[in-house]
RNA sequence: GGAGAAUUGUCCGAGAGGCUGAAGGAGCACGAUUGGAAAUCGUGUAAACGGCCAACGCCGUUUCAAGGGUUCAAAUCCCUUAUUCUCCGCCA
């Protein structure tokens, strides 16, 4: 949610702002008026209620006394009449309002990049450029690797579920726990996370703070007659965890990490990656949350987004870090870097992170504020979040990173004692 | 899932249509006292929205779990929902 204050104030900005988002200035313009609109009628009523409340007293004066107070609550009926019919045109307008305001994207920062899509991002770094050659000449695509080893079987993931759901059978399994009991290990002991175990289930004002909703109901999957959503990341549950709290200056910053199965419709991605790991219903993530005062969230940003290539260095995978242009970046980011692993398979680089600041976007939404040490006063905190890594995608990528000619896949060294001290994984067969 | 009880400020807790933003404690902050501390005394102790102000602030409206209703007027009466506790059922 934007601060209102802000499309008052300096209206050119925020539409000039908002139209690099793909936001049309028709819609900044139709909530200005109406916000316009609502403060007189906001003035209108209040004015009518301190009228009220003063005859009020009175009348509570003369029963008091034993007076007649037939007239003052005869005149005040009509007086009655009119606060409700102007709150409930009030009610109209600010249901507008908030239609229109929790409809806008976030601000972007001003060092993005201003782009329409994909295209426009802007490559920042590479790291294992000299790993690149790993596995030869004609890798195979991960879900090869995993079916031909028995340790990924999608046909019975759709008999059973449906189709982008998957079984990781034996060695996959061991590997998808201990990546994730890895990446856990290293967010809290190196990296000064907080290890959280959320719920999977998050109610409707959750997933309108961080964002998710109203707009994007289609993305996730609802529980039918329940004020329930299964999260699509651990980004919602964590983020809320302060919702509606007033936090100390001295608390931040805070930083959470939680493991946690993410569940997403992919509705409209009908078509895209339809095989392997990388767009699944369900599927495992490390994900890290900040909560920020303002003046440190960007540097806390890129602290967050090295975390997360940390993960990757450790294991040895080749990735480069990328920044959203306006026209990629999510709903709710000010400013999102992405960091792709490497996929020989595809000859590319796949998302496997993305790291973003959204500033006080979701905290106005829910209410996540501190009080500053010095003045007492009350502001909203900055939240970030970044995954530390989509697991399910780490496994690919170690899957096709780290094959063999021989058809197996030798085990990251960092990830030995995670596996019981296997080496390679080869056939379950 | 069934039956009953509860939900008031940071916490405990009064209040039962008008004099209640809310008694009384506790906590916290500041000040006095002290060599310093404890004790004691004094003062203060919410947020949202709107208006005014360069700013410190000031004014108004709202808020006693949430939403709706009755009334000139609701913490207080009525309805719906949520949460918590107790008993029964079920269950890891």
């Amino acid at each position: 949610m934007l601060d209102m204050k802000l499309i008052r104030n300096d209206f050119e900005k925020a539409a000039e702002q908002l139209k690099k988002r793909g936001v049309k200035k028709e819609e900044i313009t139709r909530l200005q008026e109406i916000d316009k609109k609502r403060r007189e009628l906001i003035q209108e009523s209040e004015q009518l209620k301190n009228k009220r409340n003063q005859v009020t007293k009175e009348i509570a004066e003369k029963k008091r006394n034993k007076e007649s107070a037939e007239e003052a609550i005869h005149s005040m009926q009509e007086v009655s009449k009119e606060i409700k019919a102007i709150d409930r045109e009030l009610e109209e307008v600010e249901k507008e309002t908030s239609d229109i305001a929790t409809g806008l994207p976030n601000l972007p920062h001003e060092s993005v990049p201003v782009g329409e899509t994909e295209d426009d991002n802007v490559e920042i770094s590479r790291w294992g450029d000299d790993l690149i050659s790993r596995p030869g000449d004609n890798p195979k695509p991960h879900y090869e690797i995993g079916e031909d080893l028995g340790i990924l079987d999608f046909k019975r993931g759709a008999k059973v579920a449906q189709s982008r759901f998957v079984y990781y059978v034996g060695a996959a399994a061991r590997l998808e726990r201990a990546l994730y009991n890895f990446m856990l290990d290293t967010h809290t002991t190196q990296n000064g996370y907080q290890e959280i175990i959320t719920p999977y289930l998050v109610n409707d004002a959750s997933m309108f703070a961080t964002g998710q909703f109203p707009k994007f109901k289609e993305d996730v999957y609802e529980i039918e007659n329940e004020n329930l959503t299964l999260i699509p990341t651990a980004e919602v549950p964590l983020t809320n965890y302060y919702r509606e709290e007033i936090l100390s200056e001295a608390d931040l910053p805070k930083y959470f990490t939680a493991m946690s199965p993410s569940f997403r419709s992919e509705a409209g991605s009908a078509g895209r990656d339809t095989r392997g790991l990388i767009r699944l219903h369900q599927f495992h993530k490390v994900e890290l949350v900040k909560l920020a005062t303002p003046e440190n969230s960007y540097d806390e940003l890129e602290k967050m987004t090295r975390d997360a290539e940390d993960i990757l260095e450790k294991l040895e995978l080749p990735y480069r870090r990328i920044v959203l242009s306006t026209g990629d970046m999510g709903f709710a980011a000010a400013k999102t870097y992405d960091i792709e692993v490497w996929m020989p398979a595809q000859d590319t680089y796949r998302e496997i992170s993305s790291c973003s600041n959204t500033e006080d976007f979701q905290a106005r939404r829910g209410m996540i504020r501190f009080r500053r040490e010095e003045s007492g006063k009350i502001e909203y905190a900055h939240t970030l979040n970044g995954s530390g890594l989509a697991v399910g995608r780490t496994v690919a990528a170690i899957l096709e990173n780290y094959q063999q000619v021989d058809g197996s896949v030798k085990v990251p060294d960092v990830l030995v004692p995670y596996m019981g001290g296997m080496e390679v994984i080869s056939s379950e067969k």
